[in-house]
RNA sequence: GGCCCGGUAGUUCAGUUGGUUUAGAAUGCUAGCCUGUCACGCUAGAGGUCGACGGUUCGAGCCCGUUCCGGGUCGCCA
C-alpha cells in the first residue's frame, strides 16, 4: 500500500463510505468556518474536499497550513447531506472526515500570482514560475491534450503503414531557410552542427534508401524572432514523407488524419471539405495565401471599372472591392472605425466606401464620381445588392494584398460574420517556385527542393516567374498548419532550377552533397508535409498564444526564465569548445 | 532593426483639463469572529521610490525629453 494515498483526488465514491483511506495533493483552498474546516485537496486528477471537525486543536493548526503545501490526509470517506452537495465536481457527493494529517511540502515563499488567474498575469513571471503556473486546471488539461493529441496522431499514421524512424539532432548546417541554432565541435575546431530546422533532407535520403512511408514527431529549431503562434527556438512537427507519391496522395493521408484528429478532439464542426485554392486566386480573394474560410466575404477586383473614369486616388491603381451583405445600416462610426484600421494598421492612405440604397442610389465619398453604366457594372461585377455596402482598396499591386487581406479580416470580424464553432480548412496550391527580391534578383520563393510543374522543359522555356512548384500548404481557420511539396528527385531538374536562383553546380554539390549525390543511385518521385504539433493544438484548446500548449517555452526574446538559457558558460568549457567570446 | 501599445500595492487594474490632508479598488497576505462551506462570510490591519533619469511648472502618477523593461506587429520564419 502507498504510504501517501490510498486513492488519488478525483477517485473516491459513494462507494467508498465508511472506507478508511489516505489522500495526498496540493491544499487548493481552506474555508475555515470556526467549529468546522474544509480543504479542498488536488492533484493532476481533480479535487476532493476534506473536512476537520471536532478535534479544537486539528482544526486550528489546519487552518494554519500554508495553501499549495503538499499534505496527506487520512481519515473516512463520509456522504455528505443533500443540501452539501457540489455537483461541480465528480466527488462532489462525498468527502474525506480528516482523522490526521501531514505536511509533506510546506510552501514557505509567497505566491508570486493567484494561480487559478494565471492567465490575467505577465508571461514573463508565469514563466519565471512555470511550475506553479502549470498547476491550473486548465495549464494541466492541456498537457493531458497535448499527450493524447500525440499518442493519436503516433496511433493513426502506424495505421496507415508509416514507419517511425528518429533523425538526428546534432546534424550539419544548411544555408537555406532560416537561421541555424549551432553548436560548436570540440574536436574539430572551428566547425560547427547544427540543430535541424527541419528533418527535411534526412527524410528525403529515407526515400532514396527504400522507406517507402516514414514519419516522426519531430522536433525543429529555428532561430527567428517569436510570433504569437511561433514559438522561438523548438517546437514539434508530425513530419511525414511518401515515396511513389504525388500531391493528391499526400493529401488524401493528411485530410484523414487531420479530420479525424480535430474531431476527436474537439466538439466543434469539422467541415469534411478540404478546399484546394491556388495561391493566386487566393491572393486576390482572399488577400492571403492562409485565408480564414469561417469569413465569407471575398475580394473583387474592379480595376476594369475604375480606369475608366477619373477617380483622383483611384488613378493609375489596381482596385479591389469587399462588399459587406447589410452594410449600409451599419453607423458612421463603423466605416470610421474600419478607415482607421486601413490607415493605422496598414498603411493604407484612406479607404473610400460607397453605401448601396435600396434604389441602388450611391451614398458615400466617391458616389458623385461614378456614373449611371459604371455604377450598374460595379454592382454586377462584386455582386453588391441594395442595402449592402463597398470598400474599395486602392493601391498598386504590390502593395494591395496587404491592406485588402487585413481589412476583409476586420470586417468579419466587426460585423460578426465568421461562422461559429466549426474548423474550416483549405489547401493552397500551385505556389509559384521562384519570386524576385527588392534588388530584382529571383530566387526561390519558398522550399528549393519542391518539384517544378511541367517539369525541365517549363524550367528551360519559360519565364521562371511563372514557373509553378508542386508546393502546398494546409490552413485551418486563418492559420498555417504546414507546408509541402512534391520533391525534386530529378538532379537534371535541380540543376537547372538552382541555377535560374543563381547557383552553380559546385555550390550544389558542396552544400547539398548527400541529396544531390543520392539522387544519382535511383530515387523514388516522392512528397511530403509536416504540419505543426503546436499549432493544431493551440485551434483544439482554443489558445490565443502557442506557449499555452508547450511546458517549457521559452519567452518571445528566446529566453528560458526558469533556467536562465541562453547562459553563460565556464572559461574551461568555452577552450574545450574552441571558441572565443568577441564583446 | 522599424512601427504601435503598455509599465501605479505580491497580482490584476482605476486614477478626470496638472491642483485638497495619508495615491484608490479587487484579489492575495496578517490577525480576530464564525459548526456545512465549496471563489464561504464578517471585522480590523499591513502592504507603494507611480520603471529610471532629467526637464517644464507655484505644484507632476498625469505634460515634455532621454533611457530601461514588457507585449504586439513588420522585417524574418526555404
Amino acid at each position: 500500500m502507498n504510504k501517501f494515498r490510498t486513492y488519488n483526488c478525483s477517485e473516491i465514491r459513494e462507494k467508498n463510505i465508511g472506507e478508511k483511506i489516505k489522500l495526498a495533493g496540493w491544499v487548493d483552498t481552506i474555508r475555515d468556518l470556526g467549529g468546522i474546516l474544509f480543504i479542498d485537496l488536488r492533484d493532476q486528477y481533480g479535487i476532493t474536499q476534506v473536512v476537520f471537525s471536532g478535534d479544537e486543536e486539528k482544526v486550528n493548526s489546519a487552518q494554519r497550513i500554508p495553501i499549495e503545501s503538499t499534505i496527506t490526509v487520512s481519515g473516512v470517506v463520509r456522504l455528505r447531506d443533500d443540501e452539501t452537495i457540489n455537483n461541480k465536481i465528480p466527488t462532489g457527493t462525498v468527502e474525506l472526515f480528516a482523522d490526521n494529517y501531514e505536511i509533506l511540502g510546506k510552501r514557505t515563499m509567497s505566491l508570486p500570482f493567484d494561480i487559478e488567474n494565471n492567465r490575467k498575469v505577465r508571461e514573463d513571471l508565469r514563466l519565471e514560475y512555470r511550475f506553479l503556473d502549470l498547476r491550473s486546471r486548465k495549464s494541466i488539461d492541456n498537457l493531458k491534450l497535448r499527450a493524447k493529441l500525440i499518442q493519436y496522431l503516433r496511433e493513426q499514421m502506424i495505421e496507415q503503414d508509416f514507419l517511425e524512424v528518429q533523425t538526428p539532432i546534432l546534424t550539419s548546417s544548411s544555408p537555406e531557410g532560416a537561421r541555424d541554432y549551432l553548436v560548436p565541435s570540440r574536436v574539430y575546431p572551428g566547425k560547427f552542427y547544427a540543430l535541424p530546422q527541419a528533418p527535411q533532407q534526412f527524410k528525403q535520403l529515407l526515400m532514396v534508401s527504400g522507406v517507402d512511408k516514414y514519419f516522426q514527431i519531430a522536433p525543429c529549431f529555428r532561430d527567428e524572432d517569436a510570433r504569437a503562434d511561433r514559438s522561438p527556438g523548438e517546437f514539434y512537427q508530425l513530419d511525414m514523407e511518401m515515396a511513389f507519391a504525388t500531391q493528391e496522395d499526400v493529401f488524401e493521408v493528411m485530410e484523414k488524419v487531420i479530420y479525424n484528429t480535430f474531431k476527436k478532439f474537439s466538439n466543434k464542426k469539422v467541415d469534411k471539405e478540404f478546399v484546394k485554392i491556388p495561391y493566386k486566386e487566393a491572393m486576390l480573394k482572399y488577400g492571403t495565401d492562409k485565408p480564414d474560410l469561417r469569413n465569407p466575404l471575398e475580394i473583387k477586383d474592379v480595376t476594369n471599372i475604375f480606369e475608366k473614369l477619373d477617380i483622383k486616388v483611384f488613378n493609375n491603381k489596381t482596385v479591389r472591392t469587399i462588399t459587406l451583405p447589410n452594410g449600409a445600416n451599419q453607423p458612421r462610426t463603423f466605416y470610421d472605425s474600419i478607415t482607421n484600421f486601413a490607415i493605422e494598421k496598414c498603411n493604407a492612405k484612406g479607404l473610400a466606401w460607397l453605401k448601396v440604397g435600396n434604389d441602388k442610389s450611391l451614398q458615400g465619398p466617391i458616389a458623385k464620381l461614378i456614373d449611371d453604366k459604371s455604377r450598374e457594372n460595379l454592382l454586377e461585377q462584386t455582386g453588391t445588392k441594395p442595402g449592402d455596402s463597398i470598400f474599395f482598396i486602392a493601391e498598386r499591386s504590390g502593395m494591395l494584398e496587404k491592406i485588402a487581406g487585413p481589412v476583409r479580416e476586420e470586417l468579419g470580424k466587426m460585423a460578426d460574420l465568421l461562422e461559429k464553432n466549426c474548423f474550416k480548412f483549405c489547401w493552397i496550391i500551385d505556389f509559384p517556385m521562384f519570386e524576385k527580391d527588392d534588388n530584382g534578383k529571383i530566387r526561390f520563393s519558398h522550399n528549393p527542393f519542391s518539384m517544378p510543374q511541367g517539369g525541365l522543359e517549363v524550367l528551360e522555356e519559360s519565364n521562371p516567374l511563372d514557373v509553378l512548384a508542386y508546393q502546398y500548404d494546409i490552413v485551418c481557420n486563418g492559420i498555417e498548419l504546414s507546408s509541402g511539396a512534391v520533391r525534386n528527385h530529378n538532379p537534371e531538374i535541380m540543376l537547372k532550377a538552382f541555377e535560374i536562383a543563381g547557383y552553380t553546380e559546385d555550390e550544389i554539390k558542396r552544400r547539398f552533397s548527400a541529396l544531390y549525390k543520392a539522387f544519382h543511385y535511383g530515387a523514388p518521385p516522392h512528397a511530403g508535409i509536416a504540419p505543426g504539433v503546436d499549432r493544431m493544438l493551440m485551434l483544439l484548446a482554443e489558445e490565443e498564444s502557442i506557449r499555452e500548449v508547450i511546458a517549457f517555452p521559452m519567452n518571445s526574446k528566446a529566453e528560458d526564465l526558469l533556467t536562465g538559457a541562453p547562459s553563460e558558460v565556464s572559461e574551461k568549457q568555452l577552450r574545450e569548445a574552441n571558441i572565443k567570446i568577441i564583446k
